[in-house]
DNA sequence: CGCTTCATTGATCAATCTCAACTCGCGTGG
DNA sequence: CCACGCGAGTTGAGATTGATCAATGAAGCG
């Protein structure tokens, strides 16, 4: 077993409200907000109450607990953000990191508590949809229902490949298929820097750590291993692939 | 990392099909398809189809593989299997263990591919249910869709509790927390003999190794472990809880 | 009867954890 | 401006968990 990492406990969010169009928000084009805003215009109907006002929270503080009853469900504007478990112990475990445009869950869409807690890693803006707004435009739109469905079908797909890793992986391999499955997103979301491979990168190694079950000693290494087999450039909170079909090879099969 | 555990590649099975009814199913009245049959029953309408027929496969058969493309959601009727994921060098993880009255995957309602295969452990029966009838059934019946939602938020659950299991407990956490798992899912099932705490239990040593990302001769020594303190009997394909309160103090969290 | 699968047990090995010391940058308060 | 503490990262030495290898026996089965 891993020691218990204890973490001071973060304060919760007050959760700042601010008024800004979805405009802005980095993803909208590519994720679930779109189809749905679109859905919406295109039934004619005002299914969904006025684009749901914008809430921010600091890094390190947290978005929802384990134990909350959420009368809504927040989407990720902008910023990174994890969805976490803690054990009794005080070590946690990651189950998965949040970009913009994702839902926090999809579980979310039908129950109240989310059986996990969300922190924000960066500054994070979000937005709460209602609950049951989304459950009508689910309902009377096809379209809709079967963007949720990808939505969760991914969510589902995402979650079997961790286990598969922290069940079968070792530790290079796990923190290879982490960043490479987050470049991917990003990739999917346009925000990469310069290079398709180079993007911002505010993970703290022990974030690393705690999404894959390693410590974060071990991971310190093994970053420095990559680093100094010219895989990776990792600085700065920015990443790049250097050298795409080595790290790949790293990542995958052994 | 741990070594390859090579199987043989087993036989897809020929899905040999009988007709019998969905009454002598062991939990039909805990499950899934009780709900849909009420459902479809009370809305007066025909969107099923006639039920489905049963199939039958045999211990150690595939019922769907990675890559197919079904037409139909399994729905385990009777018996024990596997979801599973194969790795490139013959280990394998299994994502969960299916019991009667489970569907096969969530997933499989809004998409053709699982994205792993499904593995008889004993002789199994299943139904296939047409998926645009049960989607039908799902658009028109609010019942079925909360149904259908509890199911999915379940299914959720279980694998996210899994990804906590495999990356952050012990070998020993890991496995008798698997089987009060699934002694739960039995209880819930009515599927005990005995004692509360007694249940059939024909899973392979080797499952539990595949499921806890351990090796078999690990989970061989923990057994006795088990056995040597009293916490368990294991023998004959039969479980019984012996020591309840220790075994749990084993699964918890140290 | 011989084959295969499953389980057990012991000896040894390797991956990863644990502990500890040190550096660096940053924010804070004196 | 400086001292300080804190969070983050690095590095090395040693401990521990669980894997690997190997030998053995029991049970099931053609």
């Amino acid at each position: 077993m891993t020691t218990a990492y204890v973490y001071a406990r973060p304060q919760v969010s007050t959760g700042v409200r601010q008024r800004s169009g979805c405009a802005q928000c980095h993803a909208h084009e590519f994720t679930f907000c779109h189809a749905l805003a679109k859905a919406t215009a295109m039934s004619g109907l005002r299914m969904l109450g006025p684009t749901p006002d914008v809430h921010t929270v600091a890094p390190r503080r947290i978005i929802c607990r384990e134990q909350d009853v959420l009368a809504h469900v927040p989407v990720i504007c902008s910023g990174w953000a994890a969805s976490a478990v803690m054990l009794s112990d005080g070590s946690r475990q990651i189950l998965s990191f949040l970009l913009p445009g994702d839902l926090v869950s999809t579980a979310l869409l039908f129950e109240p508590k989310p059986n996990c807690f969300v922190e924000a890693i960066t500054k994070v803006t979000y937005r709460a949809f209602n609950r049951t707004d989304l459950k009508v435009a689910m309902f009377s739109d096809p379209d809709t229902a079967a963007q949720l469905a990808h939505l969760w079908i991914d969510e589902k797909r995402r979650a079997d490949e961790t286990i598969v890793d922290l069940g079968r992986r070792s530790a290079s391999e796990r923190i290879a298929r982490l960043i490479l499955g987050l470049v991917e997103r990003l990739q999917n979301r346009n925000m990469t820097m310069g290079g398709a491979f180079e993007v911002e990168f505010p993970l703290r190694q022990h974030h690393i750590a705690d999404a894959t079950g390693l410590t974060p000693v071990h991971v310190s290494k093994l970053l420095s291993e990559f680093r100094r087999n010219g895989l990776i450039r990792l600085s700065e909170r920015s990443l790049a692939i250097l050298d795409l079909a080595g790290f790949r090879a790293v990542a995958d099969v052994r």
